[in-house]
RNA sequence: GCCUCUGUGGCGGAAUUGGUAGACGCGCUGGACUCAAAAUCCAGUGAUAGCAAUAUCGUGGGGGUUCGAUUCCCCCCGGGGGUACCA
């Protein structure tokens, strides 16, 4: 019996598919296992073997877990509305779900390829109204519910208006809020809409203008990374900030929430910092500036008001609304220059920009404690959205003010001794105060808190939590979202669809371009638009964390048409117990889907409060990415088109060339350090790229041009050596690597067992297909202690299985059950082939031993394993088996090896009984002929002797 | 810029709590088999010196703690991810 990997895995592909093997039920005996995948958006390119790394990993877990006894929840689905489907469909005129079917068609055979063990009865796509539906809904009940900072979680805002109706605002404690307090009576004057514009304030998701990124050339909305130097990175159009009323949800309403839940949840500390980070909590003062000559004052937040003595100078962001007040008509031309200036950079590039700029509008605030004069600037490095678009600015304190204040020669005082602290830096909170008044001599901590006392004093200010934070911009002007459940009556007041006419679909229409009027090309379905009764509905849609904030929720019962899911459904799976996804969404998705899950919570959905109990990383797969050189100036009409080699050998400056990406089919030796195209890639590139069809090739060894080769001496092949670099897999660097290629070639076993051994699931590495060859070779090798690989013949035995035989296997268990525990799965197939190594060497083809070695290769190996399982005369699923336990006995040594260092370096090596203890080998170490040699005519002085670890001889 | 991860042979990586640096695999070198090649098998393989035993150096760079540091601390350099509308 030979093995055939292609005949296996059609056999157990069909087998699965028939006998339902990964059909996974609700109601169980079992404990329950939740592994969940960060589902793909199926893009255009197919999945390529960066995806599967994470994916094989959560399969390899959740069929441990089934062996292991568990009830084992495993789904897949599609996160399948998306940007890139809706600008191919403005591009070829096909209708994004057209386009995202076909993908996810596509997608789905090559997961059956790798032998996942998904229960597709629970598929779920977040672009279906089946599904969207319930999107819809969470999103009305937010709009239903206002944060309670006295209950602390979200109520109904039934509640909100009888409070309002009772007592006014005067005693309510929500996020967000009115800022204006109003009583019980005024609230009964109110029209309305009055009252519909105070409640919007109050509401979990809201309406409000927002400035975002406009470009009107494109008629549309852009995101930062769409920008490059203030242009749209499309077409290279001018983009400006534009306020825009939008759709925001309140997330701000559970950052402390957000915050404090992440200690009960088991995900990495560099993870948890990040979102840390990101709410950014920090306790410091509100406090109010005045302005020089004029009523108004500026509001900042600070949390060093100890250093106000040194605050020498006021900055505001660029778009604070007090600018284009303040600014002295003297001052405007530069204003107006640097306004311009800051428009044309994204937020990303203005903070990550070293140069210090800015511009004095001429007007001056009261520093509220010196009580002197001081300049009020703006620059780009204050943001508009952190804090208060404003800050005190003490340069002898901060490392960005002093930078801005040597720049602009403004004076500079220090009010911080740190000469008792060496090594401290500019922002650590410790020092005595100078230069300070009532502050001197203090500690910094202390004359924090002396400052917040004064300044409540004062009335100039309060104490307060401030977050970075900030609420999320819900509305996109697209096509290819969720529409919203919102209508408009001819006031403009917002009414949530009633839920049991949910959904609203999504109106189809093959124009897909934005409308004139800044509106998302919604607004053009006109007939969709607008209601018999007058009204119109929002023609905004969402945007892709939507749908897949609590999309984990539906597959825990994925074709409910009554619910989001069935609450018996949630009880029973509770939470995800192991999530695996890449940190690209430390922040964005795992901290919506946090705040959703909660919100379901507050309203009695879901019974825990965290959606993602552990969480681990997957890293990504690098690809090499190969290019060649175009010269920007064509010579005689002609394009001249260089290889790496002949262009680094010739000096030639760069910047004179533009690199053009290879699709990496046509490379020879591809990956390898002389990757190059030859006459055939050349030709294959010219029709790929038909506007390079003529173009000369020039390389090291000669000249070819419209399919004639002109050597330079004596060679016969060209050789246009293609450039080399690791970076992305992408279909835009034509370096896409497919698995159906690989598993062809290899075999689906063999393709996983390679993406699990190329190193850590949680680091980044390139991928290269050359170092396959091991595992396959392995796989074979294991196939070989059942048959012989030459003969066929079946060599399994049913002879008592040798001690040697026992400790191997032992060492194997003990190994991969620890190693797939801390989720270290390359260590994995390490050992295994270790294992393989010494049972061909002992040549054990003993029934017992293999058949637990294919128990504990299962879930790597599926496929060859259900082959090999039933070879052993098993009727049922090697899926159903029960994973191997490590019995330590079989591991027991007489004798340890102890290394004999000598000052910490290893010098020789001596054997000692397991049972003798340290203070018995003091004496023998001390006889041993390696450490007489080191140790001759130098007296010892000191035996460190580690038990059953090591030995060390100090000198 | 800020937050976060990461850097070990020619390459991917191992070393789990501070205890033998380089497991396992690729590649390379030599050998067996073969008319030959592929496949397979066997041996070697961090660098330098040496016939060898062995010695010295060696985990991005510099410093520190320790009997002992890839592992802990400080500073610096390179690479990845995120930075709120790619997903």
């Amino acid at each position: 019996m030979e093995y055939n990997f292609h005949e296996i895995e059609q056999k157990w592909k069909r087998y699965w598919a028939e006998h339902h093997t990964y059909r996974v039920s609700n109601q169980s005996d079992k404990p329950k296992f939740y592994v969940l995948d960060m589902f793909p958006y199926p893009s255009g390119a197919g999945l390529h073997v960066g995806h599967p790394l994470g994916y094989i990993a959560s399969d390899i877990f959740s069929r441990y877990k089934r062996l292991k006894g568990f009830n084992v929840l495993h789904p897949m689905g599609f996160d399948s509305f998306g940007l890139p489907a809706e600008q191919y469909a403005l591009d070829t005129g096909i209708h994004p779900a057209v386009s995202t079917a076909n993908n996810i068609k596509r997608y789905k055979e090559q997961f059956a390829n790798i032998g996942f063990c998904y229960d597709w009865e629970r598929e779920v796509q977040t672009s279906d109204p089946a599904y969207y539906r319930w999107t819809q809904w969470a999103v009305v009940q937010m709009f239903e519910h206002y944060y309670d900072r006295d209950a602390n979680k979200a109520l109904p805002i039934k509640q909100l208006e009888q409070k309002f109706e009772h007592s006014g605002n005067q005693n309510v404690h929500a996020a967000g809020g009115f800022d204006k307090k109003f009583t019980a009576e005024a609230w009964k004057q109110y029209s309305h809409a009055e009252k519909e514009a105070v409640l919007m304030h109050y509401r979990l998701i809201y309406r409000r203008p927002i400035s975002v990124n406009w470009c009107a050339a494109l008629g549309t909305v852009l995101a930062n990374d769409e920008i490059k130097d203030g242009l749209s990175e499309r077409g290279g159009h001018p983009v400006e900030k534009r306020s825009m009323l939008q759709w925001s949800l309140r997330t701000t309403a559970y950052g402390e929430r957000l915050l404090n839940d992440l200690d009960t949840i088991d995900w990495t500390e560099s993870l948890k910092t990040m979102q840390r980070n990101w709410i950014g909590k920090s306790e410091g003062a509100q406090l109010f500036f005045h302005l020089h000559r004029r009523k108004d004052n500026i509001e900042v937040f600070t949390t060093r008001p100890d250093t106000i003595f040194g605050a020498t100078f006021m900055v505001l962001a660029p778009e604070h609304p007090l600018v284009a007040q303040i600014t002295t008509n003297k001052h405007q031309d530069e204003i107006d220059d640097y306004l311009k200036y800051v428009q044309s950079k994204s937020e990303v590039e203005r903070m990550a920009d070293k140069k210090v700029t800015g511009a004095f509008t001429g007007a001056y605030a009261v520093n509220p404690f010196t009580k002197t004069k001081i300049p009020i600037w703006i620059s780009e490095y204050v943001l508009k959205d952190y804090g208060t678009g404003a800050i005190m600015a003490v340069p002898s304190d901060d490392d960005r003010d002093k930078a801005f204040a040597e720049k602009f020669h403004l004076p500079i005082i220090d009010v911080v001794d740190k000469s008792k602290y060496p090594g401290a830096s500019l922002h650590d909170k410790v020092g005595i105060m100078i230069n300070s008044d009532f502050l001197n001599g203090m500690e910094v901590p202390n004359a924090i808190q002396t400052m917040f006392t004064r300044i409540e004093a004062l009335k100039i200010g309060k104490r307060r939590i401030n977050y970075k934070l900030r609420d999320a911009n819900f509305s996109r002007q697209r096509y290819w979202g969720e529409p919203f459940p919102f209508i408009y009556d001819k006031e403009g007041i917002t009414y949530p669809v009633k839920t049991s006419e949910l959904p609203v679909v999504l109106p189809n229409t093959d124009d897909f371009k934005p409308s004139s009027d800044a509106k998302s090309p919604l607004s053009k379905c006109t007939d969709w638009v607008h209601l018999p009764n007058g009204y119109t509905r929002e023609t905004d849609t969402m945007p892709a964390v939507a749908g897949s904030s609590w999309y984990y929720l539906r597959y825990m019962d994925a074709n409910n048409d009554k619910s989001l899911a069935d609450k018996e459904a949630i009880k029973y799976w509770q939470n995800v117990d192991l999530y695996v996804g890449g940190t690209e969404h430390a922040v964005s998705h795992l901290l919506y889907a946090r705040f959703w899950h909660k919100f379901l919570h507050d309203i009695d959905f879901v019974p825990t409060t965290e959606p993602f109990q552990k969480l681990i990383n997957q890293g990504m797969l690098q690809g090499v990415i190969e290019s060649i050189y175009l010269k920007k100036e064509k010579t005689n009409g002609h394009h001249h088109i260089y290889g790496s080699k002949l262009l680094l050998a010739s000096n030639a400056n760069l910047n004179d060339y533009i690199k053009l990406y290879v699709l990496i089919d046509y490379v020879t030796d591809y990956g390898a350090a002389d990757s190059h195209l030859n006459i055939a890639g050349i030709d294959k590139f010219r029709k790929w790229r038909p506007e390079y069809n003529d173009a000369i090739f020039e390389t090291i060894y000669g000249t070819y041009h419209l399919g004639k080769f002109t050597p330079k001496g004596d060679v016969s092949d060209v050789k246009l050596v293609t450039h080399s670099e690791v970076g992305k897999i992408s279909k835009s660097r034509y370096n896409v690597i497919n698995p159906d290629d690989v598993i062809a070639e290899f075999g689906a076993d063999c393709f996983r067992m390679y993406e699990m051994f190329l190193g850590p699931i949680e680091q980044s590495k390139p991928w290269d297909v050359r170092s396959i060859s091991g595992v396959s070779s392995f796989l074979r090798k294991f196939w070989s202690l059942f048959y012989d690989l030459n003969t066929g013949k079946y060599l399994v035995n049913e002879v008592e299985p040798t001690k040697a035989a026992l400790k191997v296997l032992h060492t194997a268990i003990k190994g991969i059950t620890e190693d797939i525990e801390r989720f270290s799965f390359n260590t994995c197939v390490s050992k295994f082939m270790v294992c393989v190594n010494e049972l061909k060497k002992l040549n054990c083809h003993n029934r017992f031993i293999l058949n637990e070695l294919v128990i504990l290769l299962a879930p790597f190996a599926p496929f060859t394993m259900e082959e090999l399982w039933e070879k052993l005369g098993h009727q049922t699923t090697v899926c159903d088996a029960t994973f191997p336990t490590f019995d330590e006995s079989y591991l027991k040594e007489d004798v340890i090896m102890y290394p004999i260092s000598i000052n910490g370096k290893k010098r020789g090596e001596a054997h000692f009984p397991t049972t003798m203890q340290p203070k018995e080998m003091e004496s023998l170490v001390r006889d041993l002929e390696v450490v007489k040699k080191w140790t001759e005519g130098i007296p010892i002085k000191k035996v460190i002797i580690v038990a059953g670890r090591m030995v060390n001889i100090v000198v």
